[in-house]
DNA sequence: GAGTGGTCTAGACCACGCA
DNA sequence: GCGTGGTCTAGACCACTCT
């Protein structure tokens, strides 16, 4: 029937079901998602083939599932959420949060690196975000993000930008960030990074290129950050 | 009964019970594991709940399953398993494999450092290991690699160390790396790096500290990676 | 006590690899 | 044709949460 997978599992299929659900926004993020057998009940197929797809999603974070109460779509400001997609610690692994300041934010045609990267055509709209974060109180990372204005309607009427934009993203435009892949490498400080952070001509800083993808795979989200990396590190644990 | 967990669930018991086997070596590297229905026989427990356990082990990439042949011990040397801890690639993406060139080792005793890096006493000896890796010919990185004595006996002896030193520490030493903790920050080449690698002075470089850790969570290797970032990028996706 | 997820079982049938 | 892993089912019982 199918062509390029010739067969799908059925818990393929279900999983497949439950995902574009989730991106549709059919249960918002925080909601309870029907139990098991109602799930199970309604898609025809058995307890322990919608018990699987479960498992899976939450191993993906994309759901999280608690004894007792039920099954739910996770949110970006919950948890350990917060610190999937920040890498930055102190050395040996104290993880801290960071506070964001001097935010300004414009809207611009997009460059072509840009689009490139958003899968945009050339001169697409776009939000461009800048702003200092802080650690301990001390400017320690420069971040510009490119958003595609046609998936942020009106981003710039919003008053104050939260900290944790990804939580933002979730709530305001119904898009969830699944993963993301980074780029990181060494550079010299501007003389833009300078002044913001306090260095000296010539300092090494940790430059981490990351675009955001959401359920669906699209990409939605460019951001380089330039870090400064005499206090902190980049922290990954590999498995 | 018990007082940490209170209750261990079957399936964690035969989790542990198969990963102990592994890292003792009961069955080696690349050597096909009971099937599932010898396996849960032998254990007193259905099939589904060892296949619950050897998914989840196939997961960690620590077994390989093959449907009409077997489940396999992971080897570090196959397909996919070799870039599992090396992150370095091409803007863009393309993963190149590296070649080795002026490998040096010797023994001396372990630094303050390295000792709380690889949970070592002061002074236990070590081997130490640098080499120069190329990557398209060119070199790129520069690395120090440190080994507790203990755990490699001899490792002096073998001849030519291989380009990808987790296989030899899993086929001559029965050790496996089964997870990695990485810590990336920027810093100035200095004059071996410059030397070794052709950069001018005041170029920026990657610098990479890795802790390996083996299949009981021990740590087994310290590495530094000193990375030239002009051609190059650490690539990583967050899921 | 009712409803949820968590564990565990027993068994059926399918798809694949190999001799 | 046999042995392997892969899928799917139906049902039992346990553990947790809330009322």
């Amino acid at each position: 029937m199918n062509d390029t997978p010739g067969y799908r599992p059925l818990y393929r299929q279900v999983y497949d079901i439950l995902v574009r659900k989730i991106a549709e926004g059919a249960w918002k993020p925080g909601e309870m998602l029907p139990s098991e057998q109602t799930l199970a009940r309604e898609m025809g197929v058995s307890h322990g083939t919608v018990r699987k797809v479960l498992d899976a999603l939450t191993a993906e974070n994309l759901l999280l599932r608690r004894q007792g109460k039920g099954t739910f779509v996770a949110e970006h400001d919950q948890d350990r959420a917060l610190f999937r997609f920040f890498h930055i610690a102190r050395p040996g692994g104290e993880r801290l949060v960071p506070q964001s300041a001097k935010v300004k934010i414009r809207t611009r045609p997009c460059r072509a690196i840009e689009a490139g990267k958003l899968a945009l055509r050339n001169k697409d709209m776009v939000f461009e975000i800048t702003r200092l974060r802080l650690i301990g109180g001390k400017p320690a990372i420069r971040e510009t993000i490119i958003l595609p204005e046609r998936l942020f309607p009106r981003l710039d009427r919003i008053g104050d930008l939260p900290n944790t934009l990804y939580s933002l993203y979730q709530s305001q435009f119904g898009i969830t960030v699944a993963a993301a892949r980074e780029e990181l490498r060494a550079a010299l400080a501007t003389q833009d990074d300078q002044s913001s952070m306090g260095l000296k001509a010539g300092t090494p800083i940790l430059v981490i290129g990351r675009v955001a993808l959401s359920l669906t795979g699209q990409p939605v989200e460019w951001r380089e950050s330039r870090v400064r990396t005499d206090q902190l590190v980049y922290a990954v644990t590999l498995q």
